[in-house]
DNA sequence: TTTTAATTAGACCAATAAGTCCAGTTTAAA
DNA sequence: TTTAAACTGGACTTATTGGTCTAATTAAAA
């Protein structure tokens, strides 16, 4: 078997690597195992040696991507509430509409049918960290009687929501327009602004 | 060639019609243009003398899908605001959520990079079609004095981000749970109520 | 050094699928 | 009835791919 020699970890590794890039971009069926071999610089054997097959691969890929895409940068919920609002609502903002959030979403919510194990984990690394941790922060809030938000993971749905708004949609399907790119920011302001108008206590 | 005799266009609508219910159940991929025909109750050759190749097939399958999803009946807006941005709100929030729905914007979502032409179809026939009208809405009411949405297609980029909420992130990744389900009506008033304690003049 | 695990390159297998071809049959128009 | 278009079923080609097997090579541990 595989013991946590350099050598052979190191090959798992490229193996990951290459996978997690040529899946991410070009989705399960499109790409072969033997592409995946080539690019990690390993032969076919040496792939299914460390995974035994595609669908385990292509899980250990995804897995890997997920916790790699950096969200977390976009959860630092610390500081007076509109200033912690509005650069949230920038940052993940911009997170959300990133080629590789939206490719891995993408092929996660497609392959959800027939890998559901796929979904759960890009459910449970991303979304719902994201609704969990702006619902605890308005609890916390209302609780400092700054926001009041009866429902706080409501508020967290309607937030992000909004957050993502027409230009989410549009990334989604390359529809992006200029207009929409340019107007993003003014937008995200705006959507705070509406926000608090609603729920500030 | 095809002229449009009566038993010729049969076939064709009965090609359309298994090509739509098969793409749109399983993807691109998982369909051979011999299983359409199987399912039609035709000739693989008759396919490919009505439709060119599976592309066009293709293609041809996710724009009468669309067409026929039923997102017009959500868009009827018309009465008392409240009533209406309400029925909007219920309307659509099912829509959104229901199998079909999901699978086709799915599908179009993912291949948009190798299709494009087919995710500007779904962009058309979809999301602007609901941006657009509801834009129009809020245009229109904040000219009656009603609200007060000085960029009315942002306003409807909101509102919709709303409607969407927790449960649409969970209904695209297979992922909804019951209380998310039971508490969604709820949820979508209070989107409404939201939507009118800050935009209502 | 010896031995054992890991890797490699490539042949190989079985299955699948897009698209073509064709001879014979059905349908419908003239 | 004649004729031409449309359809059928199935064989066929060509290409791809997941996965296995093997003999030879390399690396590391004992």
């Amino acid at each position: 078997m595989i013991k946590n020699r350099t050598k052979s970890e190191d090959k798992r590794r490229l193996i990951l690597k290459a996978a997690v890039r040529l899946f991410v971009e070009h989705g399960f069926t499109q790409i072969t195992m033997a592409k995946v071999a080539e690019h990690a610089g390993v032969s076919k054997q040496t792939v299914y040696s460390h995974f035994g097959n595609k669908e385990d691969l292509f899980a250990a890929a995804i897995e890997n991507k997920c916790l790699s895409l950096g969200l977390a940068d976009s959860l630092h919920l610390e500081g007076e509430l509109k200033t912690c609002l509005t650069l949230f609502a920038l940052r993940f903002g911009s997170f959300i509409i990133e080629d590789e959030t939206l490719k891995t979403h993408k092929l996660c919510a497609f392959e959800a049918n027939h890998l559901p194990q796929l979904a759960e984990i890009f459910f449970r690394l991303g979304p719902d960290v994201v609704i969990s941790e702006l619902s605890r922060y308005f609890a916390y809030k209302t609780e400092q009687g700054k926001l009041n938000t009866p429902e706080p993971r409501w508020a967290a749905s309607q937030f992000l929501g909004m957050v993502m708004g027409e230009a989410r949609l549009r990334a989604e399907l390359n529809q992006m327009d200029e207009k929409t790119l340019v107007e993003r920011e003014q937008y995200l302001l705006n959507s705070v602004d509406m926000f608090l108008k609603a729920y500030q206590a």
